[in-house]
DNA sequence: TGCAAACTTTAGCCAAAGCTAAAATATTTC
DNA sequence: GAAATATTTTAGCTTTGGCTAAAGTTTGCA
């Protein structure tokens, strides 16, 4: 799209600039296609990136079911029958009807892909433009579909190449690998041991602010004091020496890893 | 789309989190779209903005003719035909048969939206990214469909609300004002006027290129030395006094104000 | 003025993605 | 192991925004 887009100036009155713009050259449909199958690869549309990632958070290496998908991405069960069809002509799932849809390599990489994207724009959103946990989302959501790699490298380079998010979520590298995660909810910690906070599932926005008022965000260090048996409650000691007793949904959304 | 994207985390094998999904609430598309056009009122479609902004490029106030945004476009002209139609219905342009569409007010704001979204990511790729002049335009056209208004702003402020972006045009204000550019060709200076260097109008990589490499960027101040009759030779001395001669077609895409 | 060239519109198609309703297949339960 | 329930697929429609070919207008030039 947009061959020769001519932007430049023309401010109200003055339209001008029309002579700066060359043959059109009409591209008919498949020409068009053909160009972007062999170049590019990428432009995806933005429904078929849904669905990829969507597959790949439901169901990882799995197989996703019609129902799950259309849970996740709101949308009536006949229609994803209809897109995982078209994704496995595509090549990015292995498809069998009444069984779900698991990503095929190309699939996965595309998946990856786009979560590097995903992290690296809230990271950049978070950081960089004062964004808030509620306002992060659905932004990013909408940019990762419409950046280049170019784009991605870039950012990458501006924000100085994390290594995760602000969530504690791993970016993925630009060759398409995710550093597995061996950190556990707080919750199944065992007392006395020293842990680093990785990441906090995101969703309860309440939550992350609770924590973020805190300092119990990714990165941040802690001894496990106690877990009390009785209700479950987590008791933990930060680096200044501060005391926080964590409860129900707070020790199962906050994951550390142990260092010690 | 996406009423509910659970991202956060479930790194290669881990799925899980489909626990914090809930319920999907399926929307059938007259109720999305009515929410869409009350609640919001911009999710137009990319190519909605295309056709505003060719047209506000193309005829400003004017009318813009069928065949002109089929160029600009790279569209047939059936299908422009088709989608003037479409935006009279919507509201955005003013549309006699055979005889063009000019944008009405709506539209008009419409399109100074999307120039100022348009010209503060190219300032922000370009400035902090590291974009170059070829690369730049194609990313922020496929960016400024893509971002919020909450996105634009709070990009605006990153960049410390500039004026104007790196070409020199100006850049909306918040409200859709643009202001009048008063500029001319450096053709049409005189002979010991001292202007300002407002804007290049961009398309040709190399003479942007060529003008950065000698400092000829907007905001800088030169005294005009000699208007060539013969060859219509511009003959400038900047700041520094370094001279420079300009001749054909640089003295028709470097725009000066007059300042003394 | 009158016709040929240029431009625009109409008509009829196509593909992507959605939807609903009804039919088919799996799974669960008694 | 058979019915009841849940899930999935099929069939048929819709909207958006393209395209081509053919028909209709306007305009420029002799």
């Amino acid at each position: 799209m947009a061959l020769n887009q001519s932007d430049s100036g023309s401010p109200e009155g003055s339209p001008a600039a029309s002579s700066s713009i060359g043959k059109p050259l009409m591209l008919n449909a498949s020409i068009r296609r053909a160009m972007t199958d062999s170049a590019q690869a990428h432009p995806l549309s933005v429904s078929t990136g849904d669905y990829i990632k969507a597959i790949w958070t439901i169901a990882g290496d799995g197989a996703a079911l019609t129902k799950e998908v259309s849970g996740h991405l709101a949308v009536a069960p006949a229609s994803v029958t209809n897109m995982l069809g078209r994704l496995q002509t595509m090549g990015f799932v292995e498809y069998e009807r009444y069984h779900g849809a698991s990503l095929t390599e190309r699939g996965h990489e595309e998946a990856l892909r786009l979560v590097r994207r995903h992290r690296l724009i809230e990271t950049f959103l978070l950081e960089h433009l004062g964004y808030t946990w509620e306002e992060v989302h659905d932004e990013a959501e909408k940019l990762e579909h419409a950046v280049s790699d170019v784009f991605t490298e870039r950012l990458s380079e501006f924000l100085g190449h994390p290594g995760h998010d602000p969530h504690g979520d791993p970016i993925p590298t630009r060759e398409g690998i995710l550093q597995p995660d061996d950190s556990k909810p707080l919750g199944e910690a065992e007392a006395g041991q020293k842990v680093r906070i990785s990441k906090v599932s995101d969703e309860s926005i309440p939550m992350l602010d609770y924590l973020g008022e805190r300092g119990l965000v990714p990165g941040r260090v802690l001894t496990v004091r106690e877990i009390r048996d009785i209700d479950g409650v987590v008791v933990v000691e930060d680096a200044d020496g501060g005391i926080h007793h964590l409860g129900g949904p707070l020790v199962k959304s906050v994951f550390a890893q142990r260092i010690g």
